[in-house]
DNA sequence: CGCGCAGGTTTACAGCGTAAACAAAAGTCC
DNA sequence: GGACTTTTGTTTACGCTGTAAACCTGCGCG
């Protein structure tokens, strides 16, 4: 009746990893804390993955992999729409991860497979392959830089009236008199985040659709 | 005759830190090796520093003041072009800034000017408070985000079709046949960097131009 | 049975940021 | 000038990090 424990894997390591980087950021991700998480020590850890950088490469790849994908599609521009607000929401769940997509290193089976069908959808409807890589730059690079922007910021419009109240102490009118005259309206209005984000998706879809024509 | 050697101040460490950060990468920059570098022991710097974090703050801050800022001006659109160009320019020649200034924690002296005479450019033509920070934000995520994946890639074009083709073999057609071609694409067809930076750049302003009519 | 080997552990090392106690030097005031 | 206070740099120390090397342990197989 010896109670065989189930055996240590890269798969069960990293979704270990995946739940130590979500709860408590990715800066407090150690060997030592991962294995502790699976009642082992660190070192046992290397018999399954390289180094520390292959977790977070590998935990990378999980979080691309909870991205829906677009598929081809004559509506591309709403493809694009619902892949990026997938992968902004997703991004906001592992709020370490937005960090790590832009530091393209080597990209994981998950992550080749997401780009891919973004590629796809675009040539199919007429894009070059050039084209539609700098398009999907583009793109990813909005998704990116507005997640980590709002990541750092507080989501509910309530919360960010409050913080840029608080900021604009922190703001000489006379010296920064524009940044002043912006927080402070941001302290009056409400605003949604989905809002925001749109404002430059659409920008970028809507000068690339005149690109098709 | 005694040789009083100049004394530690805040600049001098963060100058020490700026330049150890360009050679051996943030990663590589510790209390230690700044202090080393001012033939001084490590808690020497937190008589002038609060901790690490104010020093990279700092650095950060540094990178920030040597970006062109806009002015206002009627051309606003090459105002813009010109300093992402230039804040394109300033990133790569500090390899590490980049990532920091997506991470936007509290923004220095410098960083603030930067935002504000940006702001203050759109605003100068006609774009309101609120749709000039979202500019702001598209446009800077758009140079932040591109020069980060231009980072980790070779510059000339001779380097990037090599690299391309070295990328191919570890890309199956099969599973991926958009990235693939696109690949293969690149490994043919010399392209330069600015022409790559600009196609999102100009779909950004041109898209905001659109706004202004 | 014994052998080999895969997988987990122990120990160890060099590095990190920084708290605390201390020493030395530089002002500051009578 | 002498004493006191404040500033500045050093020493020591603690707990943490990634991981190399040696070790142990149990299982599969001839």
């Amino acid at each position: 009746m010896t109670q065989t424990r189930l055996p240590l894997t890269r798969d069960r390591i990293l979704t270990a990893a995946l739940r130590l980087a979500d709860e408590e950021g990715l800066s407090a991700l150690s060997m030592r804390k991962v294995a502790a998480q699976l009642s082992v020590e660190a070192m046992s850890l290397y018999n399954h993955i390289g180094n520390k950088a292959d977790i977070v490469a590998g935990i990378t790849d999980l979080v691309a992999g909870e991205i829906d994908l677009p598929t081809p599609d004559f509506d591309w521009k709403g493809q694009m729409k619902t892949r990026s607000r997938s992968a902004h929401r997703v991004l906001m769940q592992h709020p370490w991860a937005a960090a790590q997509f832009q530091q393209p290193r080597t990209p994981g089976p998950s992550m080749m497979t997401y780009i891919d069908a973004t590629l796809g959808c675009l040539m199919a409807v007429g894009f070059t392959p050039a084209q539609a890589d700098h398009a999907r730059n583009t793109i990813d690079n909005h998704v990116y830089g507005f997640t980590l922007v709002h990541l750092t910021r507080p989501t509910r419009s309530r919360e960010i009236a409050r913080q840029a109240k608080k900021m604009l102490k922190e703001i000489p009118q006379d010296r920064y008199p524009n940044l002043h005259r912006r927080t402070q309206e941001m302290s009056e209005t409400t605003s949604t985040e989905v809002d925001d984000f749109d404002f430059g998706l659409d920008l970028i879809l809507d000068g690339l659709d005149a690109m098709t024509r």
